[in-house]
DNA sequence: AAAACATACATTTTT
DNA sequence: TGTATGTTTT
């Protein structure tokens, strides 16, 4: 990887950038190498004597921190250098300070699915009606106060309808169930920091002395409670160095709240503020369509992307006929790239949401291309391996309930629903934990003998793997999975066992690298870490295979040909973020992060129909392509029409509009054209309704009346 | 108690 | 369309 964006810095800059003390704001467009810029002030720290130990960078993904510390070592920076994401970094220190924050060090960190059942829990505890209150509205809700920081005690306080009164009391429930068993979700993670930080100022202390250069990317995209932290490690200080780009913030949805970035300069007065505009990664093409299109943002500030390439090849904007075509057409293009002498790992494409990937898979698979598709969590949400993980959970924490009532049955051991509800009766009553009256069954009388004695070999098998949890944990992964009975169950289950257990065997791979790698390996340790970890971080770029993956996966990466499929409106941008004018501005964003993604070609495209649950629909195309200013690629729109004659869209006429115009829809009601895009039959007007909604219409299938005609 | 079956359900993005 | 849950059957 080359590192002209470095060397291109004017001196001033590099100077600003290695300069050791005080505050320090990098904004950065696409393309500008900010992430390479942190990488040469950590090696530029080291290099004028800092000690890596006092260094703390933090980036948005696991992956990001891996390639971060490749990159330190190869500019001359020895290991040593704390990289990580935030969530890593809380995990760190709450394990060194348990005592001051007040938990136990061995928690569980519970991912969406463990928080489901936990709310699900809560919610039926309160006795609410769960249709009103469903699981995922709660969490949701909670998960947003956590970010904010509010506990349960501040939000009881302020709730005063009904609904925040309900959810205050779900809070609070859900919050005891997680203490109970000695869970943190991931929200937990950052608010238990921060609330460490801001509460104990000897740690704080202590922390600010450690990690004396305090550096973060991606700063566009902190929630409030990441804010507040790293505002507290660096209270001491002052050596906070943020970079990001207001423009990429794509995590709203998450509780990213681009404010922090904006405020940077207000919060730290003395900051020096390096702005690089020069994008070194694509083609003048690219970036003239990305400029245009982000320009339509209106809360932005002004900020111009300065190509340093020239122009090369057009941005190409097509359609067709359905997701299918869609798909084919990219993987004929793909392998016209490698005809070419294009190597597949230089191909991406980028899509809305993951449901999408399907029929480009099938698309890839029919045309023999090798690809690799970028997802969350997936691995780590597998059955087999979930259960496997309860095993070791629980020895390390007893009190995870839930991944103990994962595990009592599986393999079935003959456990059933009706002994669980007894022993957890039991333990309700006597108010100890599910597994304290577990270890006590001998003394629960409404077990039947046969229940007793299948829990106690339950209990004694638990016991026998507890005494050989300390060490290496490969072993123990291994000899749980035999002994616990998961693999003869696996083994016994034909062809889809096998496929479970290459994943375990996989999964054990897995264990015996971080067994390597780790200083002191620990089974709490490696499982509170792999708890952060998702497909995202195994992506490998090396591989010569296509990359599928989200726009939002798609952040920090780049691709020498990029493909963006599905830009109808509903998709991208996404029904959800349509009426809101600030969702759609971060749609808007969304595109723009996945196109500046691209050195070279960009093909953006929509399908006329698309199959979106199983049901054929007509779609529109989204407002962002005309954004783009790039028009339509004219060559395959009238292949197309001339293959379905049944309509002709140049030809036909449709009703021309003008921006202002009010115009009457008979679903919609009245409204006012804010744009207008004249391409004949296949015009599109974009409407704001006076209910508040905003639409890309087909002129043609609109059926809009002017409001001008009435009276004729 | 487990498997087979039926039915309702919700559908974005991920540390 | 698939998942995720509840219901019936064995």
């Amino acid at each position: 990887m080359d590192d002209t964006s470095w060397a291109q810095l004017t001196s001033s800059q590099k100077k600003a950038v290695c300069h050791k003390e005080g505050p320090l704001l990098v904004i950065a467009g696409p393309g500008s190498g900010k992430t390479r810029v942190i990488t040469h002030r950590i090696a530029a720290l080291i290099n004028s004597g800092i000690r890596p130990y006092n260094i703390c960078a933090i980036t948005f993904t696991n992956k990001a921190a891996e390639e971060m510390r490749h990159r330190a070592v190869a500019l001359g920076a020895s290991g040593g250098a704390h990289i990580s994401t935030f969530h890593s970094l809380c995990v760190r220190i709450l394990r060194a300070y348990a005592d001051e924050a007040g938990i136990n060090r061995n928690f569980s960190i519970y991912d969406e699915a463990d928080q489901r059942r936990c709310i699900k829990q809560a919610v039926k505890d309160c006795e609410l009606d769960a249709t009103n209150f469903s699981p995922a509205r709660m969490l949701d809700a909670i998960s947003t106060l956590k970010n904010k920081l509010i506990d349960v005690d501040a939000f009881g306080s302020q709730a005063d309808d009904f609904f925040s009164q309900r959810l205050a009391q779900v809070y609070a429930r859900y919050e005891t169930i997680l203490a109970e068993r000695n869970g943190l979700d991931f929200d937990d993670l950052l608010k238990r920091t921060a609330f460490l930080l801001e509460g104990r100022s000897e740690v704080r202390r202590q922390l600010g002395d450690r990690f004396k250069f305090l550096l973060i990317d991606e700063y566009q995209d902190t929630n409030h409670a990441q804010y507040r932290i790293a505002k507290a490690l660096a209270s001491a200080h002052g050596n906070i160095c943020a970079t990001g780009d207001p423009d990429q913030s794509i995590y709203r949805w998450r509780g990213a709240d681009i404010r922090n970035i904006l405020a940077f300069e207000s919060d730290w007065p003395d900051a020096t503020v390096v702005r690089l505009e020069e994008n070194f990664r694509s083609s003048a093409d690219i970036l003239e369509a990305a400029d245009r299109l982000i320009a339509f943002n209106k809360n932005r500030k002004q900020k111009r992307l300065v190509p340093t390439r020239p122009h090369a090849k057009a941005v190409l904007v097509t359609s067709f006929e359905d997701e299918a075509d869609e798909a084919e057409a990219v993987a004929r293009q793909i392998e016209e790239l490698v005809d070419c002498g294009t190597s597949l790992n230089e191909v991406a494409v980028f899509y809305r949401v993951n449901a999408m990937s399907r029929v480009i898979e099938e698309a890839l698979i029919a045309g023999n291309i090798p690809y690799q598709i970028v997802r969350g969590v997936e691995f780590y949400s597998r059955k087999e391996i979930r259960d496997l993980l309860a095993y070791l959970k629980v020895l390390v924490n007893p009190s995870d309930e839930i991944a103990l009532l994962r595990i009592i049955n599986t393999p079935a051991r003959g456990i059933g629903k009706v002994t669980i509800e007894r022993v957890r009766n039991y333990a309700v009553r006597r108010g100890i934990t599910f597994f304290e009256a577990l270890k006590h069954a001998g003394d629960i009388d409404v077990l039947s003998k046969a229940a007793k004695s299948k829990l106690a070999a339950f209990v004694a098998m638990l016991e026998r793997f507890k005494t050989a949890s300390t060490g290496d944990v490969a072993p123990l992964a291994e000899r749980v999975f035999s002994e616990s009975g998961l693999e003869g169950s696996l083994r016994g289950a034909g062809a889809e066992g096998l496929d479970a257990l290459e994943n375990v065997d996989e999964l054990i791979t897995a264990v015996a690298q971080y067994d390597r790698q780790a200083e002191e390996p620990s089974l709490t340790d490696f499982l509170q870490q792999i708890s952060l970890f998702s497909d995202a971080d195994a992506y490998d770029a090396s591989g010569n295979r296509v990359a599928l993956m989200t726009l939002h996966a798609a952040k920090g990466l780049e691709f020498e040909n990029v493909f963006v499929v599905g830009l109808e409106d509903g998709l991208l941008p996404h029904e959800r973020g349509i009426d809101d004018e600030d969702e759609l501005e971060e749609e808007r964003r969304l595109f723009f992060v996945g196109i500046t993604r691209a050195k070279t070609n960009l093909q953006v495209s929509y399908s006329r129909y698309r199959t979106i649950r199983g049901q054929m629909l007509r779609s529109v195309p989204s407002q962002f392509l005309f954004e783009l200013g790039c028009g339509f690629d004219e060559r395959s729109e009238e292949e197309d029409t001339s293959e379905k004659s049944e309509f002709d869209h140049h030809s036909m006429t449709a009703p021309e509009f003008a921006v202002g115009e009010l115009v009457r829809h008979k679903a919609f009601g009245l409204g006012r054209v804010e744009k207008y895009v004249n391409m004949g039959g296949s015009s599109v007007v974009v409407v704001n309704f006076s209910s508040g909604q905003r639409k890309s219409l087909m002129v043609r299938y609109a059926g809009l009346s002017k409001m001008s005609d009435l009276g004729r």
